[in-house]
DNA sequence: CTGAAAGCGCTAACAC
DNA sequence: GTGTTAGCGCTTTCAG
């Protein structure tokens, strides 16, 4: 009866003639059995195929499960990609699975998708962003497992967060600007649902500004997603209200590239006219002729960190609660 | 003892005064109760934080499992991510769970993801590409569970296959390449480990300028991520030998924009000395000054097909077992 | 419409 | 070094 791929401890155990606790001890690569049990054990699962039955032993042993699920706001941004990758490299590498799972920036998505992800019992859970539905925090102080937050840094967060503050990006880039002399700048950004980061980051640079004695100008908040498309019409609204603007902050390289093609199109010079400044290091704006000025995210390293983190906790090593991840202003050439 | 978010079955039955099949059946939506006995039951179950334990209930009765394995070759991938979403759109709908996995283009990894995920005992699994390991086919045939190939068409898949021909694609530019007059073509590719989709393109291409009369002049294929700057130097590289090329086909659209630069830097007008055409349809190709000329693949169809055809599976549905999805050559100012 | 019994495959706990 | 017992929470089956 050894049908291929069906077999179960208890086949392998009459196989071998030991017992299916002695072939499960072998499965699991413990110790109490001679090497001879254990060679022909192995032997045997080999032949017959055998599939361990995680749901089994996830089912009446809660430390054996090894999935980890993950929600991000977009499947499709680059930056979560990279984040998704980091994640995957480190789990894949510690022994877990990966679930996934995506929210559209829609806190409401993301309790759906944790009820579903709860029910099965994951070691733990790595969510994006710190905005959650009641109903989510409660699920999850419940369910009493490791939760990261990660990208948008909380100092306080459900359980342990790892990422960045947003505000201080803006910050950051109002303080250069202002440095690098420029004294009536712009906004240009898309407000796609719940997207509360990039709101953070325009309140920093606004605050950074106001600090200095030039603040913010004028802004142009599209109600669209935050694309190429959304940036040439932004700053195309944007000067029309204020042609004297000086600089203009993006929501992100999507859309500071998409300005930069309005520039390009009316004539007005980068950086001598009109700078343009992005936010996450997009890939893509290598392939401009001239580099743009943005902040670089360190979206890999954010995943590996966070995965890094769950695991530790898991294995009840020692852990912070909280890991700040430096993100880079990089002046390019068009800022 | 109403512990929050601890309750199963049992104590709910206790509470309501039924027993747990009872409450089991109406927890699931089916049927067989009065409409009291719901309505007391979804009130405690509710009250006491009930999540469901779905490793228990997908643990004895294998068509509980709504679990959903894909693995992609890149999770940094533009392309893929918008695979993903699809897939993950339709099976979220669907009330399926999504476990991702990530190959590197290399079919052993896929091997050791597809070990760990089938013994999670998934409802079906998207895999992507249709070169796997002996193993992989041999895991999968025991499984007998629904197996979705998709990305490069295969008419003899596993179970079933959505994509598209990769060496149609390349004919195809062939093809349109001599009809505009292109004579002397050259090829400008990355070979990251085992791409063999890149690969058929190019032989697609090749085959298709040899029955034209006009066979592919030279190729460069670095051994490299096939990205923006492979792009760049391969084109450098290939016409330090051929300068006298009239159009060069590239890998994909972000080594083909590599190339657009090197030809910008150079002063090579495209497209009157020089065509440019990528693949891929990415959408950072919308930033370009000029419309790049490169063919489009319907991603997240791609993905929202693949999982509808595994769930029509699952379901019993009559499906097809080869979806042959539509790329669409478009045009743009480079080719 | 409702309930009781059995068992899925595995592992923890304990015995030998 | 190895085996036995019990039970995880749920659903299937069958009996009312």
């Amino acid at each position: 009866m050894e049908r291929k791929g069906k077999a179960n401890l208890e086949d392998i155990a009459k196989v071998t003639g030991v017992s299916k606790m002695t072939v499960s001890r072998v499965l699991r690569g413990g110790q109490g059995f001679s090497d001879e049990t254990r060679d022909r054990v192995i032997a045997a699962a080999d032949r017959m195929g055998y599939v361990p039955n995680r749901l089994a032993a996830a089912f009446n042993s809660v430390q054996a499960s090894t999935l980890v699920g993950i929600c991000v706001p977009r499947l499709t941004s680059g930056l979560f990609g990279h984040v998704l990758d980091g994640v995957d490299r480190a789990l894949t590498r510690l022994g877990y699975q990966v679930m996934i799972g995506c929210n559209n920036h829609q806190p409401l998505e993301e309790e759906a998708w944790l009820r579903q992800v709860v029910s099965w019992r994951p070691a733990g859970v790595i969510l994006s962003g710190r905005s959650h539905t009641p109903g989510a925090v409660e699920l999850l102080h419940n369910a009493g497992m490791p939760v990261v937050e990660i990208w948008d840094l909380t100092t306080s967060p459900i359980d342990m967060s790892v990422g960045f503050s947003h505000y201080d990006c803006g910050v950051e880039v109002g303080q250069f600007l202002v440095r690098k002399g420029r004294r009536r700048a712009g906004y240009v950004g898309a407000s796609s649902r719940a997207d509360v980061m990039g709101q953070a980051r325009m309140e920093g640079f606004s605050a950074a500004l106001v600090l200095a004695g030039y603040p913010l100008v004028d802004r142009e908040v599209l109600l669209d997603s935050p694309g190429f498309y959304a940036g040439y019409y932004g700053l195309e609204t944007l000067l029309a209200r204020r042609p004297d603007l000086d600089v203009v902050y993006f929501h992100n390289d999507e859309m500071a590239i998409g300005g930069l093609a309005y520039c390009q199109q009316r004539g007005i010079r980068v950086p001598e006219d009109l700078g343009i400044v992005g936010w996450g290091g997009m890939e893509a704006a290598s392939v401009l002729p001239r580099r743009l000025t943005t902040t670089v995210v360190p979206t890999t390293l954010i995943g590996k960190q966070a995965a890094e983190a769950l695991v530790a906790r898991l294995k009840g090593e020692p852990v912070q609660d909280v890991t700040v991840i430096a993100t880079r202003l990089v002046p390019g050439e068009t800022g």
